[in-house]
DNA sequence: CACAGTATTAATGTATACAACCTGTCTACG
DNA sequence: CGTAGACAGGTTGTATACATTAATACTGTG
């Protein structure tokens, strides 16, 4: 039987290398998604893709699944799911529950926020200053991301941080547009997280919250203003 | 754990008009779980889990995996699922996240309602009150459900909706202890989803935003009660 | 040429086989 | 007696085989 030269081939990993292939297809098909490799409306057939990602069906098919519940590929019950289209109102969906949850989020942080925290975000706010005075959008976004990780981890109510990335996954794609293709946005934008970085400093959740609701509503605003140009 | 019936093997299904076995699968083990057949720690091995429901692995598998996300069970990476336990304090982080979105949700359903939508409010409120007038818990919950159900449906922002129902259903088998347990609370709840239907009614979003805040203040208060009588 | 019905293909849903791994037990040896 | 190592059972991760359905292409007939 040939069945042992599969098993033998490199394909069957051993198990202890940390990542599944079900953690491995989920961030290839997600980030091809991210990077509009799949484009929205694309039929994701599980056949193809395990080829493609030279992993069996199994792993894919559930990484598929994952991203179903996640909202990034839908699924007409019983058929080919595709990816996700996203529409304007859609982000505009996700930025009003934001504006409901993440003024919240940083108030409760803010008020149980410990000093290496406060620490880590200081380091961080002069990178993100740093990374907007060089237009250097790449890092900028990835110090971002950061920022708001130790924010949530600071908020003792973790299904509110978790509930707030799983929203701003779901339109990961685009929500980034705002600042990514508007540098005076950039700028404002640094301005708005120093602001709120200065009101965790001080342990003040209401000026937290305060200058979160500033941030996203500007976020808002600059995502109207886009829409009215179309 | 025995509760759960074994599934009568016919071998293969129709896929279009029957529901699939993972489907199967997912509502079995999540009622089971609502029910405390399954009690939060208990160890959900697949395998057996499979012989159980006389479904094969595949299927099962994929219903726990949907569980584990919507956090129902947790999964030590690599080990067996165990089906989640609840404190009080997730019960509590569950209603302050409410507490921000619900109240939304009822503004944004009472400024674009339909008419035919109150026509059913208006049935299932009465529904409601007559169910707390004979201590019916069991239909008083049931239409209780409908209610959220066509709040949720009026409401533009469907991602609200769907984020609300998601945080109610991960606290489901221990929210409702609240009304069940205390008949006052039954009575006063029915009047508050009055309040909140009146200003439905009257498509007054701020008044149904305000009703719905003082309900859920209520229902904050009441479990705070209870954990101060441990 | 239009079209209906069929055959082919490819997709999903499900079952099962197998390897790696983890855990606790039991034995053998110090 | 105590501990290390083999062993057994059960568990997950993955691959693959099979059944069924949906879609598509094709062919024969009006």
């Amino acid at each position: 039987m040939d069945n042992l030269e599969i098993y033998l081939s490199k394909q069957h990993k051993k198990r202890g290398s940390n990542r599944t292939r079900r953690e491995e297809a989920y961030d290839r098909i997600k980030d091809a998604i991210r990077h509009a490799e799949l484009k929205p409306g694309e039929p994701l057939s599980e056949t193809r893709l395990s080829k493609l990602l030279g992993i069996s069906r199994t792993p894919v098919r559930e990484a598929l699944q994952q991203l179903v519940q996640e909202g990034l590929v839908e699924t007409a019950p019983g058929q080919t799911v595709t990816v996700a289209s996203r529409s304007i109102q859609d982000v505009l969906d996700v930025v009003h529950i934001r504006s409901l949850l993440e003024p919240e989020l940083v108030r409760l942080a803010a008020e149980s926020i410990s000093k290496t925290q406060i620490e880590q975000l200081e380091a961080i706010i002069l990178k993100l200053e740093e990374a907007a005075k060089n237009h250097d959008l790449a890092a900028w976004a990835k110090v971002d991301v950061r920022f708001h990780e130790i924010i949530k981890e600071a908020c003792p109510n973790k299904l509110l941080g978790q509930t707030v990335v799983q929203l701003k996954n779901r339109v990961h794609q685009v929500a980034n547009i705002d600042t990514h293709t508007n540098p005076e946005r950039l700028v404002a934008c640094t301005q708005e997280h120093r602001d709120i970085f200065n009101a965790i400093k001080a342990r003040d959740g209401n000026k937290a919250r305060q200058a979160m609701e500033t941030h996203i509503a500007a976020l808002t605003n600059s995502l109207l203003k886009r829409i009215s140009y179309r």
